[in-house]
DNA sequence: GCCAGAGAAGAAAGCGCTTGCTATCGCTTG
DNA sequence: CAAGCGATAGCAAGCGCTTTCTTCTCTGGC
């Protein structure tokens, strides 16, 4: 059997309850009487049971960290940065464990691992990635979120938007992308080059992140008096996942579509990758004959050939800041979002398009 | 306050011991009795205390993942799939939570996880990747996986050797992967192309993944009967750590070791992309002027351009096995050590000299 | 020289759940 | 008809720790 506090006491020859105040450090325990349990705890390698200590004190040393998937780079320095950030066992409250779900994007696996982690009674909890639309979907989670809160669960959004209306009276700090304005400096970035005819791959359909880079790409559209909405438009823009064969797919769909387009924005650089070796297979060059643009900037993009244009959020940065913030080492802004900027990455994928095709 | 057990007994009018066996399900309760406290669970929305549960039932829900970086697809994709494997809800013992832990490949990091990990009573613990190599360290380990395993903590090693001799009293589980055998195939590969002087970039000088790689390679070497050992070859031989801006001083260090070098084996598929952009700046053209081949065959290797030559370890099912087998629901071979073969990806990346040059 | 009070340690009551053991009830058996 | 038994449900003892409330022991002040 393990070690228990009690052999502790018996062997330092104190009460259980000093062995505690020792451990803690919470409570006055004259020198000699803390050396001696010291000792005692050394020599028998006694390890503090977390499942007991949670229960009598009502605390958890565990941070759960959703995320769509940890595989994908994106996510994985999001959910790196937590967790550095949590672990850090010399800052206070520090020394907590990061517990990664992956949710896949669905919508019950993210409420089933929120009850997950409300049955270890979570310190904190943070949820990485753009939220589904859809209200049903949107109340469950804050249901769920309530309930955590009010369990005195610490909450964090990181890279999702803030809690619709009725729900604000959670207290939930949120760390925002601006993906609206990168997708708008990007389309004008192409759009100042000289490209008209641009392709779009959007994710999924329903998501919100999906959603916010389509309307900042489409309000750059309009600033420059070109039709922003309709058929025109909508013929341009292909849905698919965040992966690379989807990329792919979507390349030569939109090809089909419009033969004669001389750029694409991918709605990720893995995307990206994939429209790339679509149009490579198609022997189309880049960016001579058709410019590719990402999103995200991940850390392969520079090293695709032509290096990638894309978007740069800073995810260690805001990864960092979220498990501040589910750390409640610093405190949220007021109204409790906090939007990072996104950063026009110019590379080597994009350039004006070919005279001829203008 | 939160709901608990009592909560729900007084409401479905029974003892608690009987919503216990009702949640659980491993004792027989009455149909009409079952109902009851179901629909008295669902009407209070009551959610288990798992540190309760965990405490008097001397179990827990959570199994631990050691990587060296989640961030490093390398690692993020066993931890993606090892996750999934326990968190299957569906499975037996399923819905188990991932702790993943960063230990940033140092050794310290490593024992004080471990600990944290022992406080919590995991269920189970998954260490991935290369071990640092020295005795003590290896001792420390060892003493406190067989602390963990004596608790009854299922323990996994998952890309790392087995534990050594006087260890293996301990029931633990190993996924090995090839990568002698992998790096020796790669060799050979190169070598057939007509490659001589060839530059290695190998991991950091004290993991084990890097002895076995540069071991693979050297037999290889020897094969052909090539100098394996000696100054010619360690003349050759860079070490740096996994990344990328490693990959390229390293580049830049064997050419200018070596200006005629033909080819260039990378520590992994990041580096070699520092590498290949070490030998771009120097003008170099991959594969005509020199040949690059990476290891590991991470997601991006086939878009860089040119694809890159590259050795596959089948890290998503190598994780999904170690998840098996952190969960019991899969038998551990004979002997405790299953070891997962690597494939050669022929890819761009690699030709053979130019003809004036071998 | 005595009492108040600070300081240090202990006793014990939980925290919310599981589970071995006991109690009850309605039947089947000999 | 009594004993026996299977099927359920409850009692209560913990699981290992924290923390409130007490107790005990010195000091210092007057």
């Amino acid at each position: 059997m393990a070690v228990t506090l009690a052999d502790v006491a018996a062997r330092a020859g104190v009460s259980s309850a000093t062995v505690s105040r020792v451990l803690n450090g919470n409570y006055p325990v004259a020198g000699s009487t803390r050396d001696r349990v010291q000792r005692a705890v050394e020599d028998l390698d006694y390890v503090v049971n977390g499942q007991a200590r949670g229960l009598a004190a009502a605390t958890s040393d565990l941070v759960g960290v959703l995320v769509n998937d940890v595989a994908d780079p994106f996510f994985g320095l999001i959910a790196s940065a937590v967790q550095a950030e949590i672990s850090d066992a010399s800052a206070p409250g520090g020394g907590k464990l990061a517990v990664v779900c992956n949710t896949g994007g669905s919508p019950e696996a993210e409420l089933t691992y929120l009850t997950l982690l409300e049955r270890q009674r979570a310190a904190g909890v943070v949820i990485t990635g753009g939220a589904v639309e859809g209200a049903e979907h949107s109340a469950a989670v804050a249901a769920r979120l309530a309930r955590l809160a009010e369990s005195g669960t610490r909450i964090v959004l990181c890279g999702r938007p803030p809690l619709e209306q009725p729900a604000t009276q959670i207290p939930v700090a949120t760390v925002a992308f601006d993906n609206r304005g990168g997708a708008r400096r990007l389309t004008e970035h192409l759009l100042s080059l000289g490209h008209r005819r641009i392709g779009y791959v959007a994710g999924p359909a329903d998501r919100t992140t999906t959603r916010h880079r389509l309307e900042g790409h489409r309000a750059a559209l309009a600033d420059h008096g070109l039709p922003a909405t309709g058929p025109a438009v909508d013929r341009l823009t292909v849905h698919g996942s965040y992966d690379r064969s989807s990329g792919y797919d979507a390349a030569l769909e939109l090809l089909r579509r419009e033969p004669t387009l001389t750029a694409v924005i991918a709605a990720n650089d893995t995307v990206a990758l994939g429209v790339c070796a679509a149009l490579r297979d198609q022997g189309l060059s880049i960016p001579d004959d058709v410019s590719v643009a990402g999103f995200d900037d991940l850390p392969f993009s520079v090293d695709t050939a032509p290096a990638l244009t894309t978007v740069r959020i800073p995810l260690q940065e805001a990864g960092a800041r979220a498990g501040r913030l589910v750390m409640g080492r610093q405190t949220a802004p007021p109204g409790g979002l906090a939007t990072i900027r996104t950063e026009l990455m110019v590379r080597a994928s994009t350039a004006p398009p070919r005279a001829g095709s203008a």
